[in-house]
DNA sequence: CGCTCGTTTGACTGGTGTCAAGCGCAGTGG
DNA sequence: CCACTGCGCTTGACACCAGTCAAACGAGCG
């Protein structure tokens, strides 16, 4: 059972790329909505302009309540949207992987309601709301994607509430990985059985509505029972079926 | 402590008008956004085509997966999108008052991925979608509202997974009793003290995951504590500030 | 080499779930 | 007109999942 700390501060990553020509998410997931991918017409004008932004590991990223004049999209590492109570407890509301807008609500609202804070170290860009929603009336298709994005948005949300409801924390964890897993799998090929893994017990905690120390108790006997094994930031599924059977319970 | 019950399978209520031209809704919530109410240019249509159609309460409504080629706006009465999960357990993601899109969803996808129930007697009436859309492209300012309606369910669902996953059963009590007090009330006017209670003990335990025996208990500490009267599908709020309190705990 | 961050473990508590029985109102039908 | 029935609400005893508190550990970093 391992232990592990990284480095938390690193200002800049080396593996972060500079420029949006070689992103592997251009012809792929929602950065193809912006760049229009996919058009029976392809854009009449250039790129949107853009501006890029690095932020570092498990700091935060933009304030709740956060006015906005442009639309964030997260280019490469991981985030969290995060609610902060009253009393000091927090709930994730959603994991940002590559390629997810930081919210779509931010295209027709000006404010985010809901702090974000980096997981991993984070490359993002913003394009000006204005030009954006230009494309979306001039390019029915563009206007698609991202109503399918935010109906995905939607969607975790939905499911995020029933495993709350009702759910026990077993069946929780088992969807959480299971789900992960499959947001990260690249389209097309199938999801694989070990894959990236930079959560902490803390956020899933978090997401989950439990407590760090249960959580740490469920790894555990998800380890014991020989369903993952999880260090060094990498998981590895060692018992799918019996995960799947969890999940679904 | 009243115990009631009351006709479960009415075919048809008398208090359901049967025009749109009487609606209350008309000019306001979110029929507004499909008649054009408060477009700067008026409409250069007939009204959309439509049609109408009435259900008595606690009776299934929509199935899980069931498919649309229009969408459908609740009219009058109130229902719940409820998710059923393989071991028998429910879990309500939303209650939908008149005026509220079943799911805004369906302007986008084609099919509904949870199934529906009503509470009360349910009016609702049927929009094509094709047209619909059309009407999107055509009048921004109906694109907008209808992009806030999505924000709106969006948030509901955030904070029902905050509530879920991390405030106690009586915090999530006072918090639905005060969302849906804010809901009823007609926009301009204030939130009245007592209002309209429709929901059932299992229904506010499937809302926010707890049991209905427990629902029981906490409404009864409720109760007992001066906060709520709840009778005849009648409730009412006997100390605000302490059940905001509880809310924002 | 001491500090910090994340993880691990144990003992104990407590909020909710489970099971089960009973009650009361209102609609139904003999 | 009255027993019957069903639904929703109440209540009590008990079980258990998960939270709380507290301490210690291990790995990396300055």
């Amino acid at each position: 059972m391992p232990s592990r700390a990284n480095s938390p501060n690193s200002k800049s990553d080396a593996s972060l790329k500079s420029g949006c020509g070689g992103c592997v998410l251009r012809e792929l997931g929602l950065c193809s909505i912006l760049i229009g991918a996919g058009l029976e017409s392809p854009l009449d004008r250039p790129p949107l302009p853009q501006f890029e932004k690095t932020v570092a590991a498990r700091l935060p990223l933009f304030r709740a309540e956060e006015r906005f004049s442009n639309v964030p999209i997260l280019c490469e590492g991981w985030a969290a949207i995060v609610a902060h109570l009253p009393n000091g407890r927090r709930q994730i509301l959603s994991f940002l992987l590559p390629g997810d807008f930081i919210s779509a609500s931010l295209l027709f609202e000006e404010t985010l309601h809901h702090a974000a804070e980096t997981i991993t170290p984070v490359c993002y860009r913003s394009f000006a709301r204005a030009e954006l929603r230009e494309l979306l009336f001039a390019h029915p298709k563009i206007l698609e994607n991202v109503a399918s994005a935010c109906i995905r948005e939607k969607q975790r949300l939905e499911d995020l509430a029933i495993d709350l409801g009702r759910r026990r924390a077993d069946a929780r964890l088992a969807r959480l990985i299971l789900s992960l897993r499959e947001r990260m799998a690249t389209r097309g090929r199938a999801p694989s059985r070990v894959f990236n893994f930079p959560l902490r017990q803390v956020h899933i905690a978090d997401a989950l509505g439990m407590t760090q120390v249960h959580v740490n108790r469920v790894i555990k006997r998800f380890h014991q029972n020989g369903l993952i094994d999880l260090q060094a930031r990498s998981l590895r599924i060692l018992n799918e079926k019996e995960l799947q059977r969890l999940a679904n319970k």
